[in-house]
RNA sequence: GGGAGGGUAGCGAAGUGGCUAAACGCGGCAGACUGUAAAUCUGUUACCUCCGGUUUCGGCAGUUCGAAUCUGCCCCCUCCCA
């Protein structure tokens, strides 16, 4: 079995332009393919992290990855699957999240001589001359033809600017640069992606005469049709300091019975033959699966200790076995000797955003001090107590706890 | 450039002078039930609080005892015509 018909069983294919090559391509470890991040926000997210397991999938087989950092692009703004204008970023912001992504992505993806490349678009695309390039390449595209790409049809309605039109001649051209410079013959992405993804195979068809590839990745959806990785608080982050390994451990924990089969096989590198004895066991024992799922996916982002450390925490807390001492911790600072009021440790801790909504959690029972249902909306946390460190549990599953040096 | 219609809480959407911190729906949070799941039911959902108070309806300036509601100017969005 190939590597192609392992990303079909574990569902991770949408579309591919041409299903005999590219299975000839990446089964047999020909394919030097990429896949554009559009530096965003300051850290990956779980968004990022199916297509990071991709691309080491496909190394291991073999292929030469390339991770192409929009710094170029991102200049301009991808308008698909975007229902509003996305606010443009500053140079200053797109190096610093550049830089971001470099560093996450090397602590998961081997680079170096003959091994993954790392590239960044801003290279090229922010020299760009715009008569030389509207000659180029715009002679190329047909307007008719790229209105009638379903990420613009969507956005007619509701208004498209030239910037943002302008993205999929961008995309396009990396895929035709990366070919021309670095061999590249075949593109990665989202289901998102696919109208821009197909302009680049036709640029490079027109312009050179040979055919490139493109194939697109199962958006990872929940059974509900929702995007995976979001929580009311934001993304599920990569960056420890954004997301904690606990929260991130936990994030997977409490994934909705519906959806546990689907992430361990586009996630994790749980083998096939293991997973499809799992698909078989009975019901009873779906938070072992869960289990498994969130102690496999916190190894890959964060490591073995740190996973280890997410799961006994949360067995101590939820189970009353193994030790506590690994849940998200706030340190506070000049406690005075009088101790300091539950309320506002909570909101120093950001468990609550306004000290009404601790107040109304309190009243409704939703606050445990170390084990005990708080009902004293005036709670003060004496300084003997915060140095011995608070456990606070707020509603069912968040765990946090307050220490004092 | 001309014309029309809009901007209300996280989102959608009522409200057209006081009874409105602002209906309703979604979302969020908490409680019950469960399996750290889903579904369901209940409560809650601007901020600070003991009573009570403070700041909100695109922005600024007015009218008024009183403005989300009326007036002027400005900003932004959508649609139609160029």
């Amino acid at each position: 079995m190939g590597i192609y018909e392992e990303l079909i069983e574990r569902g991770l294919l949408a579309q591919v332009t041409d299903e005999k090559e590219i299975r000839d391509l990446i089964n047999n470890g020909k394919a030097t393919f990429y896949i554009g991040f559009d530096p965003t926000a300051d850290s990956l997210h779980v968004g990022h992290f199916m297509t990071l397991v991709l691309m080491k999938r496909l190394q291991q087989v073999g292929n030469r990855p390339i991770a192409l950092l929009g710094g170029g692009t991102g200049m301009i703004g991808d308008p698909s699957g975007r229902s509003d204008l996305r606010k443009v970023l500053t140079v200053e912001d797109i190096d610093h999240n550049v830089n971001c992504f470099k560093k996450q992505m090397e602590r998961f993806i081997e680079f170096g001589e003959g091994k993954a490349m790392l590239i960044n678009n801003a290279d090229w695309i922010r020299n760009l001359n715009y008569i030389d390039l509207l000659r180029d390449v715009g002679a190329c595209f047909s307007v008719n033809h790229m209105l009638a790409a379903e990420c613009y049809k969507q956005r007619m309605e509701r208004g498209l600017s030239f910037l943002e039109f302008n993205y999929m001649i961008m995309q396009a051209y990396d895929f035709y640069y990366l070919h021309e410079h670095y061999g590249c013959n075949m593109q990665f992405g989202g289901d998102d992606q696919w109208s821009n993804m197909l302009a680049g195979t036709e640029l490079i068809r027109k312009k050179t005469g040979k055919d490139a590839y493109a194939m697109t990745i199962t958006l990872l959806l929940n059974s509900e049709g929702k995007k995976m990785g979001k929580t009311a608080s934001g993304a599920v982050w990569l960056d420890p300091n954004k997301t904690s390994p606990f929260d991130f451990y936990q994030y997977w924990r409490n994934v909705d019975d519906a959806d546990v089969m689907k992430c361990l096989k586009m996630l994790t590198f749980i083998p096939l033959e293991q997973l499809r004895e799992m698909e078989k066991w009975d019901d009873s024992r779906i938070n072992e699966k869960k289990m498994i799922l969130a102690h496999e996916l916190t190894e890959l982002v964060h490591g073995k200790d740190e996973a280890d450390k997410a799961q006994a925490a949360a067995l101590a807390l939820f189970s009353g076995e193994g030790d506590d001492n690994n849940m998200p911790t706030t340190e506070l600072e000049n406690v005075p000797e009088e101790g300091v009021q539950l309320l506002d440790a909570m909101v120093t801790a950001k468990l609550i955003t306004s000290k009404g909504e601790g107040r109304r959690l309190i009243e409704q029972g939703g606050v445990s001090v170390n084990g005990e249902k708080v009902t004293d909306v005036y709670l003060v946390l004496t300084k003997a107590m915060l140095q011995s460190g608070v456990k606070i549990k707020k509603g069912k599953k968040i765990f946090h706890k307050i220490v004092t040096k």
